[in-house]
This record gives structure tokens, sequence and C-alpha cells, in this order.
DNA sequence: CGGATTTGACCTGCGC
DNA sequence: GCGCAGGTCAAATCCG
């Protein structure tokens, strides 16, 4: 429980309360507007340790709503490679965008794509290029509804943002978080 | 020419 | 133990 916070995990280590993007997404476009809306845009957040344990009842498809289907967490333990069992903080929401890429202000480097089982559109991983950042990133579009993007991050940001992007602040304008507990 | 992307191979965990 | 699916690597390629 502890390794997931909600959207941007800037709590634990106070990293990013120097980053008026941030700051702003935890005290007004976020919080504030609390609720499942998928009516304008932002559609979810996903708790993915809920997710993963929510996931085994029913068949991640045939769910409706805000809640994020889980084939886009199935397991919590690929975090091997570099550290062994470690869980890192990992979130997932959805936006309703055209493009698949959202910019965050960070700066990405593509290092996969996967097909995914149940999913028409393939799931790209992405790889902060801050030196010594070791966040990642998932981005995957919803076979169901094709208008809708899910991304999820793994990790915290050892380093401030790198430029402000009018389109995540418009991005952020449209959030509505889902909480699944 | 250097950095980013693409893409097939490889690795690992999990369910049967 | 085997097969499948997800995640990562790395060589090739692309692009500014």
């Amino acid at each position: 429980m502890e390794n997931y916070q909600m959207f941007f995990p800037c709590s634990s280590t106070g990293q990013f309360s120097k980053n008026p993007i941030l700051t702003e997404m935890t005290s007004s476009h976020v919080f504030n507007n609390f609720h499942g809306d998928t009516s304008n845009g932002f559609s979810g957040l996903i708790d993915t340790e809920n997710l993963v344990s929510k996931s085994e009842a029913k068949d991640p498809l045939t769910q409706s709503g805000s809640v994020v289907k889980p084939e886009n967490e199935v397991k919590p333990a690929k975090e091997k490679r570099d550290n062994k069992k470690i869980k890192k903080p990992r979130f997932a929401f959805q936006t309703r965008s055209q493009v698949d890429i959202l910019d965050d202000g960070y700066r990405w480097r593509k290092y996969g794509q996967k097909a995914v089982k149940n999913n028409k559109f393939p799931r790209s991983y992405y790889r902060c290029t801050h030196q010594g950042c070791n966040v990642k990133k998932q981005v995957q579009r919803l076979t169901k509804d094709e208008g809708v993007v899910v991304t999820t991050y793994e990790g915290v940001h050892t380093h401030p943002i790198e430029k402000q992007s009018e389109n995540f602040e418009h991005i952020l304008s449209q959030m509505r978080i889902y909480a699944p507990f």
C-alpha cells in the first residue's frame, strides 16, 4: 500500500512540491475533482495494486465506467533486472485523447512495444531519459474505446520537470480521478 | 552524426 | 514441466 500513491508520487519525497504543475494538480485540478466522470476527457485514476487484486474477480472487458481495465496491469512482478523485488510507486490513469503520447513535460525514450492480449492496440513502453531517473511509463489505447488512452507510470522522478507543456495543462484541466477504494 | 524509434529476440513469472 | 503473456534488451534504422 505504501508504494502506491495518487497520481504523481510527490508526497513521499516532496521532490515535486516545487513543481508548479504538480502542485497545481494535487491542490486543485485533481483532488478537488475526485470523481469517476468519463464525460470530459480524463477518465480515471487507478491504484494499480488495488487493480491487480480486483482483476481476478471478473473479466476485464466486461467492466464499464471509468475503472481502468486490468489488462493494463496484469502482474506487479517485473522489476527484476534493476532491483530484485522492490515495488515502485505505480499508478495508471485514463485520458481521452487523439494522441497516444501525453506531453507531461518530461522527456521519454521509447524502449519497447508489445501486442497485448484482448487488445488490438499495442502497448508502448517508455523510460525517462533524464540521467539517473528510472521512471517508466506504459501507454495503451483501449480496444473498447479508441478514444481512451491508458497511461501507467512507474517510479518517481528524481529531477524537476524539464518543460512545462500547455498540452499537459490542458489535460490536467480535464482530469477526473477515480478512486477504487 | 547523435539521439530517438522500431522491432524481433530473449527473459521471467504464472497458470495449467 | 510447458506454454503463454508481459516486459526488456539491443541492433538496425530513421530523422533532424
